[in-house]
DNA sequence: TTAGACGTTCAAAGCGCTTTCAATTTTGAC
DNA sequence: GTCAAAATTGAAAGCGCTTTGAACGTCTAA
């Protein structure tokens, strides 16, 4: 069924069913609902791609996920996301269009979606450090948000963040406070800018509280439950090993458990935990009383308000940039406890 | 850019250029080679919308992924399937859209995208017993794969499964070899159909072995660690506990590996645990040796290849339905070992 | 030389919608 | 009962592409 038919149908023009269908208000409320009932009954929806070409807009966001070409690892915290922003683009009406890309060939990713007009807009996920992205879709005028910041960038740009270092910077006081002078930091990939700043979160907190940095307690990889539990076997095979950890997911955390398990130790006796927990749905930390001690920031939330912030964007593009920095919130656990007395 | 301004660039009919660019042979080379130049110069690439209004296609294809009401979470295999399909989809010059959606209103959903011709064909995911989205697809002609099967379904449609039913028929008789007798099952939600097909296959292990299949060894619900650690917790507090536990994920594994050291015990010499392992990206069974025995199948092996049958069923679709059954390995880890003796 | 064949190009219609502008009907004030 | 204004409807153009059917040269064979 098309427009065409219906209207035939209703003995009406084309004209006036394609009003009364989106609500224009120079149509009775009689043939509106007329039309409406026809509507329903042949089972009619409009055409995106036609409604696509006559109106010019695309109706569908582009979500492009990177792919790291090395490790060929999905960002676990992306379905979560995607879950979010959804539910916000299935309210107004927009499609979400996925597409999975080597990082190496984002770029020509996006000027495909933008010359053959196939999305309104884009978010960018995983900022890195001076992304690339940034400057080249503010050049091709395709609208964005980002999900994260971009350290570096000049022009200004909307993005949402968690305000990462602060979470890190309270995360390592709270271990300082406990005790801890040796704290380990397992972090994900260093050009991440959410990385970045969680290291300087907590880089700051050792120092104003006079304890010296050491790089031999930092690492970095994906994140993933078998770096956890490499890059925490590793720091507690030092000579000197940390009392505590800093984790940047959920899932290293679990990697870094199981290490110190193996090593014979208690986490939350011998070795103090924290973690960022992005909220995932399928990865819950403990019932009731947190498994973890965590910094907390739901990554579906998140998603639905960047996809909110996007919609806006693209429908009064000459509101000026929009930035929303969230707090997360520090969960205590079962995974900290006071430094051990040596 | 657009067609009718680059061939205006070119002195040549939009008729011309596109036949140049798609390849069809009645355009001298001379002429092809010149338009393929330009169309790379000014970044031309043809509107996806006007292309697929003139071509009937929409040179996409949808996956919905039912969020089940009640509990919100995401399948966690659903990022590295999407990637996986996103390759193929890729490779071949097709668009994917994702719809989230709660499981009561994915009927208007695909009734939708098929009114108003949005995809040209759809994934189905996460099949239940007696699903009804078969029939549905089935009565409005969309083209259609289903990733696993639905017991129950009458007409034929194209499949790829893995033999949950063998693997989990491996597993329990692996676990009775070891000396197990009571095997507790953590599975998926009782209304999956490949809950149901890994059920079937443990039964019929421990019949086949003369062991009484006990109902109270058995839970179901979401595949996300709380439950794992529940679960595991009942099952162990019984007042003649299992032996050893089969759980159908991962991370349902991890939350079971938690209760089990929670109460004071050793995974692979107190308890033994095998589980389902679907490789993904992020989630390694630990790295040389595996932690968890494990049935392993790549789901995003499977994302790859169900994307491929799909573009086949559309592009030739009277070739009959395709079926395949993937076997999964049985993965010996150090979550396994002899039963206990009394 | 001419007709047919071939290789190459083009004009125009059509895909299913929105939207402008014009036409028609209804309403309300006089 | 009349007429302008308001309300309602419709014809047709246009969005950017593909594709049909026709046209134009150029070759080849008779």
């Amino acid at each position: 069924m098309n427009l065409k038919q219906l209207s035939k149908n209703l003995g009406l023009s084309q004209t006036t069913v394609s009003r009364a269908l989106n609500g224009y208000p120079e149509v009775s409320e009689a043939t509106r609902n007329r039309v409406r009932l026809a509507a329903d009954q042949y089972n009619y929806s409009p055409s995106t791609r036609a409604k696509g070409l006559a109106t010019g807009k695309a109706l569908a966001i582009g979500h492009v996920i990177p792919l790291s070409s090395q490790h060929e690892v999905v960002n676990p915290i992306f379905a979560d996301f995607i879950a979010g922003a959804g539910e916000t683009y299935a309210r107004n009406g927009y499609e979400m269009t996925l597409t999975m890309v080597e990082d190496t060939q984002e770029e020509s990713i996006y000027r495909g979606m933008h010359s053959r007009r196939s999305v309104d807009g884009v978010v960018v996920h995983s900022p890195r450090m001076n992304d690339t992205r940034i400057p080249l879709l503010n050049e091709i005028g395709l609208p964005f948000v980002v999900h994260g910041r971009a350290t570096g960038a000049t022009a200004p740009y909307s993005w949402l963040d968690v305000n990462n270092k602060r979470a890190f910077h309270r995360a390592a006081k709270f271990l300082i406070d406990l005790g801890h002078r040796r704290i380990g930091l397992i972090n994900g990939l260093e050009d991440m800018d959410f990385a970045h700043r969680r290291r300087t979160g907590y880089q700051d907190a050792l120092r104003e509280n006079g304890i010296k940095i050491d790089p031999t307690l930092m690492r970095s990889g994906e994140m993933t439950e078998n770096f956890g539990h490499r890059y925490t076997r590793e720091l507690l095979a030092l000579p000197n090993p940390p009392t505590a950890i800093m984790t940047s997911s959920l899932i290293s955390a679990m990697g870094a458990r199981r290490a110190i398990e193996d090593a014979g130790l208690v986490m939350g006796r011998d070795v103090s935990v924290i973690t960022h927990d992005d909220v995932l749905s399928y990865l819950g930390n403990g019932d009731d009383v947190p498994i973890y001690t965590a910094t907390r920031s739901s990554v579906r939330e998140a998603g639905r308000q960047l996809a909110e912030m996007l919609l806006t964007e693209i429908e009064s593009p000459h509101r000026g940039t929009q930035n929303v920095l969230l707090e997360a919130e520090l969960m205590v656990g079962q995974s900290t406890g006071p430094a051990p007395k040596i």
